[in-house]
DNA sequence: AGCACGCCGACT
DNA sequence: GTCGGCGTGCTC
């Protein structure tokens, strides 16, 4: 009889079990859990840490699963001690629902062919190719290529000469519904398609493309953030494209940068990763500065695009005739796409009709029960709804308070009233609304993208999910509604965010022959993000965002850590952050901020409140955090995570 | 994460 | 008397 460490795919540290079969480390066993039989992998022993020897059960059976390979262990033991995340949340990550079961007829995943077909480099694009096939090792290479430089063909090449090794590449994108058009390029370039995984395979899938990664059968494995933790065998190449996106970052369940940690798994392979973006993240391009990071840029366009031209549109400015979100000068710009067959995007990151709904007579404004936040009007479908829980009621015809008809107005835009105004000022056009609400599936996406390429569309008007690297041949306008929207608030990142996602966007007119217009509306010209947009002027805007940040010793220059406390009874879940901050040990340069209320005071129902921990970038925020908060109980009623390098502040 | 235990209110 | 609501604590 042996004693042996098994981790289950449960939030839940590894247990203890006696066994007398054969078992090594990463072989999937199945043994008693409470009242129940469940799936787990032999974990490496904690010697420290034995339990009563008459207290153990024994293992029921080793399954004929293949083992978890090492590295898998290794990162997930990584993650879970940086994340601060229980040790099986971490492992059901990198298993799928289906452990145990074989497949009778597994999808088969053809070997993408490195010599498909051969692309005429710029000379930029050669010396980065050059530089990338170089390095051997773990090494980190940020790709910093202005949006229609070609970057994606040149980490393609890279992914060909890893490939001629016989090694396995990885490749995270931010959203998956984006992937129809980068899988038609990856198709054309290596003559088949990738291995995919993201939130909607079916459980067949899963278990299939898993089963591929851990066989090393599936090469080239393209998917969402999660698909960092599949059982590569032999990783020879991570590509993280679009690195500054913040969908990145998982906000739910386990909470991790996946950029962030995508580093850490080529590290534990002693492999490359490539960083891409037109837009990189501060921290990313504060190591590339520094050398820590192989810097390779491509500041111009494929095949001699311009830039488009850039102006700010003063929005203080009273225009003569009705009041409009479109300004005049937009509108202009806009019927003169028309009159040339061109076409034109106009963005606002705000789905629905209006964000608030008032009561003229009373002042009254519907809020959601559940989340302090006003409930949406959507005129689609004559509903209000909350974008923070899903909550939908009908639109009322008289105030819920005051019960006076008619006095509802509706303030402020959203994409379907610049749709409204759009149609008001130019009956003839075809416009088209682009939002999560209209695009449901990958399929809806691949429909839309038919319609603008065969030109059955002129105006294009739609939240972020236009921002990213699309390719509209025809395409000359840009009109940013309203360029001030994502600067209120206040967060530590609102300013990188905004700048991002406008540069995104911008990006997206002009990408051919045709000179591109972005037009952004301001009510705050002056501001710096602003006019560094306008003037199209990366450098500027990161060194005056770092030197903030360097003065307040904010990340990169420090670290934070977010606890962020919930529960539905909303005095005790106070107490119990009151309790915490009382309790913070005192260290020198060790910042302890709040308790303050989360910007959404109450979501889904419960009570939220956040304390903010600051330290300097040596001190390992982890070790501060167990020396806190592991001898602290709190109420079972209240739910207490730790959010390490925090990135929203909700 | 599940699941059971146990303590209070409502109903046959 | 008993059914069942969910707050609390445990799983080697």
């Amino acid at each position: 009889m042996q004693r042996v460490f098994v981790l289950f795919p449960v939030a839940l540290g590894s247990f203890e079990y006696l066994t007398d079969l054969n078992v090594q480390v990463g072989q999937f066993v199945k043994a008693p859990l409470g009242k129940k039989k469940m799936i787990g992998v032999v974990w490496p022993n904690k010697p420290e840490d034995h339990f009563p020897e008459d207290k153990l059960k024994k293992i029921d059976s080793v399954l004929p699963e293949p083992a978890l390979p090492k590295q898998t262990i290794d990162f997930v033991n990584w993650v879970a001690g940086y994340t601060l995340a229980p040790l099986g949340a971490v492992l059901k990550m990198a298993l799928n629902s289906e452990m145990g079961k074989v497949s009778k007829k597994p999808l088969v995943f053809l070997p993408p062919n490195p010599g498909h077909t051969q692309i005429d480099f710029s000379p930029q694009q050669l010396k980065a190719v050059k530089a990338m096939q170089g390095l051997s090792g773990f090494k980190v290479a940020l790709l910093d290529g202005v949006t229609g430089s070609g970057k994606t063909e040149v980490y393609f090449e890279e992914i060909a000469h890893i490939l001629e090794q016989k090694k396995q590449v990885l490749v995270l994108l931010p959203e998956i519904i984006l992937t129809t058009a980068w899988l038609r390029r990856f198709e054309s370039r290596f003559g088949v398609t990738p291995a995919l995984w993201h939130s909607s395979l079916t459980p067949k899938q899963r278990r299939d493309t898993w089963e591929a990664v851990r066989n090393g059968s599936a090469q080239v494995l393209v998917g969402a953030r999660s698909a960092l933790f599949l059982p590569f065998l032999n990783l020879g190449l991570i590509v993280v494209d679009e690195e500054h996106d913040p969908s990145f970052k998982q906000e739910e369940g386990v909470l991790y940068q996946a950029r962030d940690m995508a580093i850490v798994r080529a590290k534990i392979a002693d492999c490359p990763i490539v960083l891409a973006s037109a837009t990189p993240c501060l921290e990313t391009y504060s190591h590339a500065k520094e050398g820590r990071y192989l810097h390779l840029k491509l500041p111009e366009r494929y095949a001699g695009a311009e830039l488009p031209e850039t102006r700010i549109i003063d929005m203080r400015k009273k225009e003569k005739g009705p009041v409009r979100f479109i300004s005049k000068e937009l509108q202009e710009a806009l019927a003169d796409r028309l009159l040339r067959g061109e076409q034109s995007l106009l963005f606002l990151n705000r789905r629905g009709y209006a964000p608030l709904m008032l009561c003229r007579a009373c002042g009254h404004r519907i809020q959601c029960p559940h989340c302090s936040a006003w409930l949406v009007e959507h005129k689609g479908n004559h509903t209000l709804q909350c974008h923070h829980c899903g909550y939908t009621m009908p639109t009322p015809t008289e105030c819920p308070q005051c019960h006076e008809k008619g006095a509802m107005v509706a303030c402020g835009p959203g994409v379907e009233r610049i749709a409204e105004e759009v149609t008001t000022l130019f009956p003839n056009a075809k416009i088209a609304q682009i939002t999560s609400d209209t695009l449901l599936q990958p399929k809806d996406f691949e429909i839309l993208m038919q319609k603008i390429e065969a030109g059955e569309l002129d105006i294009l008007i739609g939240t972020q999910v236009l921002a990213k690297g699309h390719h509209f041949p025809n395409l000359t306008l840009v009109g940013v509604v309203d360029a001030d929207m994502g600067l209120a608030g206040g967060d530590l990142r609102a300013g990188e965010r905004t700048f991002q996602l406008l540069q995104q966007v911008m990006g997206r007119a002009g990408r051919e022959e045709k000179k591109g217009l972005a037009l952004l509306q301001s009510y705050n010209p002056e501001n710096l993000i602003i006019n560094a947009l306008s003037q199209n002027d990366r450098t500027t805007f990161l060194n005056e965002e770092m030197t903030t940040r360097k003065l307040l010793h904010m990340p990169p220059f420090g670290r934070l850590a977010s606890i962020i406390v919930s529960g539905r009874n909303q005095l005790v879940t106070w107490q119990t952050i009151q309790m915490l901050s009382k309790k913070a040990p005192i260290e020198k340069n060790i910042e302890i901020l709040g308790p303050v209320v989360a910007p959404i005071s109450k979501l889904r129902g419960k009570f939220r409140y956040r304390l903010l921990v600051k330290t300097p970038k040596e001190t390992r925020i982890q070790n501060y955090l167990h020396f806190w908060l592991d001898s602290i109980k709190i109420p079972a009623s209240v739910d207490m995570r730790i959010d390490i390098d925090p990135y929203s502040f909700f």
